[in-house]
DNA sequence: GAATCTCCATACGGATGCGTATGGTGACAC
DNA sequence: GTGTCACCATACGCATCCGTATGGAGATTC
């Protein structure tokens, strides 16, 4: 017994291949076979594909990302803006899982209901903060809506021309606008 | 003889089916249930699967999605850009197939390559008419990125949450904020 | 009207995937 | 040291896909 597997492994492992190739990468041999084992395996720790898909699901919608309400939890409202702003114009690779999820949610009805529940909690946050910042309630909602759009769009555009937002002071700038739009 | 299909069809269906499911859609013998034939027919127009993805690639570049510069070609730059905006902030079915050539682009460097030089031109476009409205270059630059960005994650969220924007005081109240944030 | 060409159907082999059934092996209880 | 249980391997049937090989029906040519 060298190490047994945990349904914890199966599900990071289902991640990782939605990240790398989409829900159509999430072959159960496949996995297996990247595990170092065989499906024999799989079907000991789920009944079937559609389980592991469920409980990916439910890791990556609770586990992953950090939502905007932990980032200078203390700090005044538009010291905690700009720092979500300067995270936001970076990229990691939780959003690339993020952005396969949200074209698969067209194809699975759980996955489109994980994403509107994420995406309502950051629009949610975001637009609190401005009102907090002294917004009123309706331009706060529209401003909330066009940066989380923005926040977005830039990690999209991240990976399809990683050289237009590659120099730091290029993304500074960048960040600065957003925040001009924002709360001007 | 009913009536002979063309590549052109198989090219069309090609592209219906990465919309709807992405490019592990297509598959030879699934496109020719749709079409009502069997693979001989395939086989007959395209030497492969990757030959048919050439051409849909292909085809999408070129034949798929209004270019910024021909929205009101003859105008002047701010209400050039104020179309822009404007249909910017509605969604189409192309936009759908955009968004799922992005994610693809991962797994297809072909798609990578058509998809980069899409968004490049895009974000010229946006550059010389921000300049022309009278911006300096590099705010021109920086602008056209964030306004594209905006574009992108705006048709995102219109799918993730199709309540949000569905209400079309609120569209034109983006659409100011928009313009203001370009233009201001 | 025979030959030819276009377009497609049919049939096959091999790959990969899902799910089940069943056997095996190491650790642990007692 | 014999059960028992957690964890996994193996083997099977079935489905879907790819690509090839080959034949056939209708239109066209001469």
């Amino acid at each position: 017994m060298v190490k047994a597997l945990t349904s914890e492994d199966w599900e990071l492992a289902a991640l990782e291949a939605i990240r790398e190739g989409g829900l159509a990468a999430v072959a159960v041999e496949s996995l297996a076979r990247r595990l170092g084992v065989t499906k024999g395996s799989f079907y000991w720790h789920f009944k079937d594909r559609s389980a592991l898909l469920d409980a990916a699901i439910d890791r990556w919608e609770h586990h992953y990302g950090e939502p905007p309400e932990a980032i200078l939890p203390g700090a005044p409202p538009r010291e905690r803006l700009q720092a979500i702003v300067a995270k936001a114009v970076q990229v990691s690779q939780d959003d690339t899982v993020h952005a396969r999820m949200v074209v698969e949610a067209a194809s699975d009805p759980r996955i489109a209901a994980a994403v509107a529940r994420i995406t309502e909690r950051r629009l949610g946050s975001l637009g609190a903060l401005l009102r907090a910042a002294g917004l009123p309630p309706a331009t706060a909602r529209a401003r909330a809506t066009v940066l989380y759009s923005t926040f977005m769009g830039l990690q999209q555009l991240h990976r399809e021309l990683p050289g237009r937002l590659a120099d730091p002071r290029a993304r500074r700038a960048l960040a600065r606008v957003l925040l001009d739009a924002a709360l001007a």
